[in-house]
DNA sequence: TTATTATATACGCTATACCGTATCAATCCA
DNA sequence: TGGATTGATACGGTATAGCGTATATAATAA
């Protein structure tokens, strides 16, 4: 099954954002770093890690691509549900 | 472990789209009906699904939700470089 | 505290998403 | 073949992302 520790769920850009962000810091990156790695400026690492919901996918997927990651697409699940409300 | 039928892998916002359409014609929706769930037109279901870059991540979102999907961010695998690339 | 680093925010600019509306093109069936 | 459905594209409009540059605030270290 999928790993919980590393495998982050995202339901909105905020979500997306926070993965990011922690992604990031665990790999002693600042955003003015990520942003030299996929040619944004810092302040479009900040928003993007904000939430900022008019964020391009493209933006999304240069920051993933630095970082080492990759998205997965799949069917809401119970537990998943479970562990995303637990944040509110 | 993973389920490799249902979790789709996208490193761009083209694999996004065509997973998003995958799973919108899985359940037997046209775009108009899935821009009718998510207040978004047409054309932008369109867009979205062709995987343009500048889509925002609100709309993904939109849609993603409206599909009753969801995101996991997580690192590259091995495994999972190997499946993209037997897509070229 | 003070210096340093990190992140958030501002301004004017260009590019473009998304809107409503409409049409065109392609696909599907009867 | 022809009508219906589906998806792609167009136009003028408004809103906003991301740009370079700069600064302000926040967090950290000395």
């Amino acid at each position: 099954m999928s790993d919980p520790i590393r495998d982050q769920i995202a339901r909105t850009p905020k979500q997306v954002g926070d993965a990011l962000r922690r992604r990031r810091h665990a790999q002693g990156l600042n955003q003015r770093a990520l942003g030299e790695k996929t040619g944004l400026r810092q302040a479009t690492i900040s928003a993007l890690e904000a939430g900022e919901p008019g964020t391009r996918l493209q933006t999304l997927f240069d920051a993933i691509a630095a970082l080492g990651l990759e998205i997965v697409i799949r069917e809401r699940t119970r537990a998943s549900n479970e562990k995303i409300e637990d944040l509110y």
